[in-house]
DNA sequence: GCAATAAGCGGGTATATGCACACACATGAC
DNA sequence: GTCATGTGTGTGCATATACCCGCTTATTGC
């Protein structure tokens, strides 16, 4: 008998735990890996996007594009920094009401899931982020 | 003080793990998405898409683009099944192969992880994957 | 100051994923 | 048998993600 797949398990439940945050964000227009981008920009207030990367664990072209999406969408202002290779990024205006009018939404979400899976798991959950 | 995303830390936590067993299974040239689905199709024999998607809690057409990627790579045959309407997957010769090749790196990534994470977290992983 | 190296980006390519819509086939009511 | 309804697919569109390559802009060694 072959034991569980941990990876599976992990990008399931990750699946489903992400379509209930982005379904509960849905009313703001912006999904739940936007809504932590933009909340790492106004931590920033203004930032590079390879400065994003790190901070996000992301690939910067993948942050790249991701930003690309929110200033289409009137969220975000980019620009150069100082040194002339930096992409810049900053929450606009819109991009603050989002986020202030997301953010209830998805304190909710956070406890529909604290009371769906409890303070051992909850904290399980962290254990394991930081393990990884 | 905000309380951190539980969705970004899976989602982080599950780009992470994924990654790993992704570079695991590099050399049989499958990731650890394409390993699960050829491991469900295999347990099945003969599957159509729509209980595919069923089994691993995936949209039907995220199936079948997923599917059209191991087709092309030889490592399934389609076709239809009695009802017509059905498109049936079964593993291909080398799509056996490549199982039998891929199992053991992804046996050693499963010990990683149980190294990595302990008993207590591997249980509370499960855990947390039934409860969402 | 100039050449070599490093750092930051953007775009191409590829996978995974979901939703909405259109089309084909099956089934049941009559 | 025929028509309405339901089921299974395929495709268009959109996002998230990573890797590689080439270009631009620092930085550093001399």
């Amino acid at each position: 008998m072959t034991s569980p797949c941990y990876c599976t398990q992990l990008r399931t439940a990750t699946r489903k735990v992400a379509a209930a945050y982005d379904a509960a964000l849905a009313p703001v227009g912006i999904n739940i890996a936007q809504y932590a981008l933009l909340r790492m920009i106004q931590n920033r207030q203004q930032v590079s996007l390879t400065e994003l990367g790190r901070v996000a664990d992301l690939d910067r072209s993948t942050i790249g594009r991701n930003v690309k999406v929110l200033e289409r969408d009137g969220l975000v202002q980019t620009g150069r920094g100082e040194d002339q290779r930096e992409a810049v990024v900053s929450l606009s205006p819109r991009g603050v009401e989002a986020l202030a009018a997301a953010t209830p939404l998805w304190e909710a979400c956070q406890r529909q899931i604290e009371k769906r899976l409890g303070a051992d798991k909850i904290e399980a959950l962290r254990a394991i982020a930081h393990a990884v």
